[in-house]
RNA sequence: GCCCCUGUGGUGUAGACCGGUCAAUCAUGCGAGCCUCUCGAGCUCGCGACCCGGGUUCAAAUCCCGGCGGGGGCACCA
């Protein structure tokens, strides 16, 4: 039907328009990871999203490390973020560490106190609270600018211990939301920092450090996590005090993997307990863990590209990644065989064959060949089969060693035995396996389960991070060569 | 409890701001077939959705109201 009208192709996929970006003279955009914990999926999606829209509109991406908090930032951290951006072809034009920049935010304090913007507040958080829920000030609220500047200098100089002062942005006290009256805006912390080590004692919090930053960067748009939605309200009240204009905000909803723990706190939690062996642990849904698993970046570019900045929350499954992956590996990964829990045939009656020559990858020659050599044993040749391929197979059955010869399995004893019966493609199961120089494998699957099997010889000249299908089986990536073979398995 | 966001097939999305061309897009999934010396890939065909109820209108997935469902926030974390 609508014979004409259908031939109409200009379907425009990708992302939407930003809004206003004609209202800023060029599109300035920021990731700002804080640094105390891997990334995963859902982190990606913000720098994804900021990084391509920056991009769209040739403007500026900056990398901003918001590591205010010395309890948590980890300084490994830093070049894993950077690693992992990298990995999937992100560039940044600008790095920044909020910690190199505490006297900024000190002399932005300073102004607000001295303007009677904010206020050094001393009371108890319990008190404050019940004050701020009634829409009551609190004694400190009160006081002069020129007393809130003496307490201000007296936390600098580190007079006050953590948790006795905090500095306070005034709002509105009767704001409808009491999570956005008088926030806290710096406050007193007792561990050294990762990389300002005792240097400072007063650290900003995150709603006043953001604000500030995103002005003094000339960020122009701000995408991030529908969790902010209180964050940017708060934020913009500093905006008013001092006299700036906020920038445009996106949000995007939450994005949860089917069955997978995206929880930084989680994930710090099982490394230290030693539930996980790292950042990188397969049964993880950080960049790293997909790395290692061998996914491809651009599958998963495409599709945290393609879910977009939608403020509805969106469940992925593993099987829709796999798909995008499927799309990228398959036309890249050389194949081999491997037979899983191997089982031993003799094959008798075979022409003299030594060795068969295989393409790498099907489609494409040009990746070359691998030889598969075959062993003798008497009379007939050896190989192994995958376990789970012979229990299935029936005594009298003809099958296929692919790429190689039919046979007839003619005995299930204590040792298979089979006849051969022909070279010529026939059309019964095909089966992979290996002979001659076999290599043990071992494979790390997702739930990081071990299974073990043969791998043909060509595999021992593989190098580590190398993609490949271990066909029938699945995709998998070199994970380590010594001792042994590890290969983890991305997917079927 | 209080503040806020959101609801299109199994899943992820397009369309919604500017109602009609939407018997609703694309992808994935599922089913059938073709192709292929992999249970992978590719190709073809098919299955499958506008949360519910009112209202406005000649006309509603699209606008309004109510209900119900889902989510986020209410840190001296980011």
């Amino acid at each position: 039907m609508g014979p004409v009208e259908r031939l109409k192709p200009e379907e425009r996929r990708g992302l939407p328009e930003l809004p206003d970006v004609e209202k800023y003279p060029m599109v300035i955009t920021r990731f700002a990871p804080n640094p105390n914990g891997p990334l995963h999926l859902g982190h990606i999606r913000a720098a994804l999203l900021s990084h391509e829209y920056a991009r769209r509109y040739k403007g500026k991406f900056i990398l901003r490390f918001e590591d205010t908090n010395p309890e948590n930032a980890l300084l490994e951290m830093y070049e894993l973020i950077r690693r992992d951006l990298r990995w999937l072809d992100m560039s940044w034009d600008e790095e920044h560490a909020q910690s190199d920049r505490l006297e900024l935010y000190y002399n932005y304090a300073e102004q607000l106190l001295s303007e009677g913007k904010a206020y050094v507040c001393t009371c108890s958080i319990e008190d404050f609270r019940e004050l701020r829920d009634r829409g009551e000030p609190c004694p400190c609220r009160e006081l002069s600018s020129g007393e809130q500047l003496q307490r201000w200098r007296r936390m600098l100089a580190g007079g006050i211990a953590k948790g006795e002062a905090v500095v306070r942005i005034k709002t509105n006290l009767n704001h409808p939301n009491p999570a956005v009256r008088d926030w806290p805006a710096l406050r007193v912390t007792a561990k050294p920092h990762p990389r300002m080590e005792e240097r400072y004692s007063v650290w900003p919090l995150y709603n006043f450090s953001v604000s500030i930053d995103d002005h003094e960067m000339g960020v122009t748009h701000i995408i991030r996590g529908k969790e902010h939605e209180v964050n940017e309200q708060r934020q913009r009240t500093l905006f008013e005090h001092l006299g700036w204009k906020y920038p445009t905000a996106v949000q995007y909803g939450r994005l949860n993997m089917a069955g997978m723990a995206l929880s930084k706190t989680q994930t710090m939690q099982g490394i230290r307990d030693g539930e996980l062996t790292g950042y990188d642990d397969v049964r993880l849904g950080t960049i790293a863990a997909l790395r290692r698993r061998g996914f491809v970046p651009e599958a998963i570019k495409q599709l945290i590209l393609d879910i977009g900045p939608t403020l509805v929350d969106s469940s992925l499954s593993w099987e829709t990644l796999y798909a995008y992956n499927r799309k990228f590996s398959d036309e890249r990964a050389d194949r081999y065989f491997f037979v899983q829990n191997p089982v031993k045939v003799l094959v008798h009656k075979t022409p003299d064959l030594k060795q068969v020559r295989l393409r790498l990858h099907p489609g494409h020659p040009e990746h070359g060949e691998r030889i598969l050599p075959l062993a003798r044993e008497g009379d007939a040749l050896v190989f192994y089969l995958a376990g789970e391929d012979t229990t299935v197979l029936q005594e009298g059955q003809i099958f296929r060693l692919k790429d190689l010869m039919n046979v007839t399995l003619s005995s299930k004893g204590k040792v298979l035995e089979a006849e051969f019966q022909g070279l010529e493609l026939a059309d019964v199961p095909k089966i992979q396996w290996v002979s001659a120089g076999a290599v043990e494998v071992e494979v790390i699957k997702p739930d990081n389960s071990r299974e073990f099997g043969l791998a043909e010889p060509a595999v021992a000249g593989l190098k580590v991070d190398t993609i490949l299908q271990f066909e029938r089986y699945g995709f998998v990536r070199v994970d380590a060569v010594r001792p042994k073979l590890v290969a983890a398995y991305a997917h079927r």
